[in-house]
DNA sequence: TAAATCGTGTAACTTTTGTTACTAAATACT
DNA sequence: AGTATTTAGTAACAAAAGTTACACGATTTA
């Protein structure tokens, strides 16, 4: 673990610190798919991503969800940071997009850290830049775009994500994750398929134009 | 302005960090649409809400907008913030709703006192979250809710800010909040006005459900 | 291997939202 | 007072997105 921690983090942290984090950091592997944090769901660590992905969602009452934005190595959530730190319930979902590995962070060394380290103090002040910034860029998106742009938007994140212009997944949970209809996102992707931008499998895509 | 501040911030901060903002800040009063940050501007003074309230905008490349949130007495601009910290660019447009008072804090302060006052990372980092929370709420308003409901919802929020049944605004000017378009907005308050809900009159908008 | 389930394609239709065009009253300007 | 501008109402239409329904091949399960 030490290793991975160095390679993601060493720029960005005294050594001091990367040998407090491998002290009471606790690691984890997870695989795709599974649910890392639940909506509603009180907090007592938070993650370092070393490797993979992480997919943030939001939950409607009704169950509707929306993906907010990805985290990826060197990444944390910062919603986890602010519920640590304010002890506010977590308002958001998240889970594995792939197989990754994570170290957890009790938050007790948390607000310990803040205090003693310049560096963790601007990781996490630069972590919120980061993320409100997704949170808009993600409010552009709805606002500003129509479907069919979302759609591509959308795809093209997924494989700069995995690095892979096959993307692995089907229409409804596109749609989900876009909080639209299996039937709209079929349509749209026909379109596209048509239009030579993307080819359609079962159970996948592939992008061409990359 | 020490008597504001203090009203507004000593449940906040120790009275050694007051009395510094107090020294080194810069008051500022502005008047009701008054520009207080353009979009692609850099930033060099973060302020304080002492009085009022400020409509925070996001802008697209085609000029096109729509309403992130308000900051009201006891608020900061996150994105000033990290503006200042990271010295990014500013992303968004703030635009006063209503007279306001402010203060201005020079950027060097900000960064000294991180360091110096835990009350003051506390804020910062309070800020941060509500800021996070509220564009996710713009999102959930955009991805969930339909127009009639996001009118609504804007009704109702620009009451709670002005604390005023009665909103002084046009059509036009609230179809630019919403990103929608005039005629639209202008049909669904007539419909609301038919259901009961409201009074229109030329320039303004009566809630009559409080 | 037969039956059930899953993923996709497509048609027909509805609802929501946006657009264009025109009208008319209220207000501002000279 | 008379003209121009702003604001709002409304009709008619177009586009985008969502819904329902059904077909059919692929895949999984019994």
């Amino acid at each position: 673990m030490i290793e991975e921690l160095h390679n993601s983090y060493s720029h960005l942290f005294e050594k001091e610190l990367l040998e407090e984090i491998n002290k009471v950091a606790i690691a984890k592997e997870v695989h795709e798919g599974a649910e890392l944090i639940r909506s509603g769901s009180y907090i007592k660590s938070m993650p370092l991503i070393l490797q993979g992905a992480i997919k943030i969602l939001r939950e409607d009452q009704d169950g509707d969800e929306l993906l907010l934005y990805f985290l990826e190595k060197g990444d944390t959530c910062a919603m986890t940071l602010s519920c640590c730190i304010g002890h506010h319930k977590s308002e958001i979902k998240a889970i594995a997009e792939m197989d990754s590995k994570l170290v957890m962070i009790p938050v007790e060394k948390m607000e310990e850290w803040t205090t003693k380290y310049k560096s963790w103090r601007n990781f996490v002040f630069e972590s919120y830049h980061k993320r409100l910034m997704e949170a808009i860029e993600t409010i552009d998106s709805i606002a500003f775009l129509k479907m069919d742009e979302r759609l591509l938007k959308y795809l093209k994140d997924k494989t700069k994500i995995s690095n892979d212009p096959l993307i692995s997944t089907t229409h409804q949970q596109i749609a989900y994750d876009l909080h639209s209809s299996r039937v709209v996102i079929s349509r749209l992707l026909k379109k596209m398929e048509k239009e030579g931008i993307i080819k359609l499998n079962r159970n996948s895509i592939e992008i061409l134009g990359a």
